[in-house]
DNA sequence: CTGATGGTTTGATATATATCAAACCATCGG
DNA sequence: CCGATGGTTTGATATATATCAAACCATCAG
């Protein structure tokens, strides 16, 4: 691991608050490694075995079921994964992919949980971490029971601009393709959706999104504060397509 | 609070392994309250300032969105639920309502957070809990997101028959309107596909669900335990809707 | 026993969404 | 520059699901 990345990790609110020494420890039994674009990384099933820290690159969560598949999240830098899992020493619920070259903390399972047991701060460091992951997913869950297809695109599109400062044009963070299925919707239908939205207060050209009505598009998406945020966590990081702290489980 | 309801509260595992002192000084500040049925007594947005228990009766946990409401859960004895926002000191994400006259301690939410800074066996029994609720929802969310309402449905008859022990034959634990709620579908759909599924090995009539051919049910319904579990926690009570220990965050 | 209430079912229909196929278009290695 | 690759869009169509309306049926208070 490179010197200075420990503060980067050290930064991430799981870490803030833990005593120097048992941080020192902690990255002491970790590892960095590089992965190629597109490679597995882990594979739901698989027992939870290390923590992931995403320092570069970025990472696509998805399930699988029954010969289908959906993109449950992607995390960015700097944040962790799969959290959850490694807690309760139980199989992964999702599978990790990069979605382009990515470095990556491996901490093992093990020595945290042996870690949090030893250090209180950090113990409310996870009870925190959790928490604002269970609330996120909740979040997710109530978007795909509450809106249809066209209120999830409008929203979504209306959270980035927010997330990104309130800009009237962004560039879109990750795939369309990717994004669909994140969404919980074919590609054929976003792309669809996304052309209707033209008349709404939106115009998105190639990976471009431009809000040409705000007030509009606002009507139509309707961001609710318990669905859309904004929440406490935000690690203030490089936010991808969930508010970042949804990732961390599994 | 009465003195028979402590030691129930107390064989929970959010409360199992911390001392002895520390659980009483929790459940001396505080206090039961029977509700009525039907009554809310939780709204989303609401400051969380207690964490609820159930001891009687069942609650269910639903959202709301412009208009519109789903059913999340269904809590029933004995288990808590809204832990993370109490953690979080966050408004709820999800509303509660009584499904029948229930009887609920309610724990202040502070004292809850002061509590597991200075109980450590208390912090990993949160983290334990909160890391299973998670996971539940993830749960929740991949099955909303890979399968269709007939899937959902013929693996949830499958699933309750599997929590009741493998039995062929037992009731539906909630009204159908409720169970349609919960799985993403109207009441309409949920009765037309109910009648389908009569060709696929199960039959339900009224409340009644009877499996003639578990085999072809299962083929069907596909379960996997990444989804439909098991999973370590269950509690070993009364389970309703969902695994329990899906309810307890909010 | 009886009427009122509210959940359930059924039928007819509309709408949302997925599927299939093909064209399109950007990107990238040679 | 070019052809291959893989994502994107478009059109035609099928399917899933919701909506609306009415009938049905269990439960319960009077």
């Amino acid at each position: 691991m490179r010197s200075e990345e420990l503060p980067e990790i050290r930064h991430l609110h799981l870490f803030r608050d833990m005593a120097q020494a048992n941080f020192e420890a902690l990255m002491a039994s970790s590892y960095a490694q590089s992965f190629p674009q597109g490679l597995e990384m882990a594979r739901q099933g698989d027992p939870a075995d290390f923590l992931h820290i995403v320092l570069e690159g970025s990472v696509e969560l998805f399930a699988q079921w029954s010969g289908r598949e959906c993109t449950m999240a992607v995390v960015r830098p700097v944040s962790t994964f799969i959290l959850a899992a490694c807690i309760r020493d139980a199989p992964y619920l999702m599978s990790a992919r990069t979605l382009e070259r990515a470095r990556i903390i491996l901490v093992p399972a093990a020595d945290l949980r042996a870690m949090f047991r030893h250090d209180t701060e950090f113990a409310v460091s996870v009870i925190n971490e959790l928490a604002a992951c269970y609330r996120s997913v909740v979040r997710s869950a109530k978007t795909l029971k509450l809106r249809n297809s066209r209120e999830r695109v409008a929203s979504y599109l209306l959270r980035q601009s927010i997330l990104a400062g309130g800009v009237a044009s962004y560039v879109l963070p990750v795939e369309k393709r990717l994004l669909a299925s994140y969404l919980g919707m074919t590609p054929e239908n976003l792309s669809r959706t996304l052309r209707m939205l033209e008349a709404d207060g939106v115009k998105v050209d190639g990976a471009r999104v431009i809000i040409t009505d705000r007030e509009k598009l606002t009507t139509l998406a309707r961001p609710d504060r318990l669905i859309d945020g904004p929440d406490a966590v935000a690690d203030a990081t490089g936010s991808a397509l969930p508010n970042i702290d949804f990732a961390s489980g599994v």
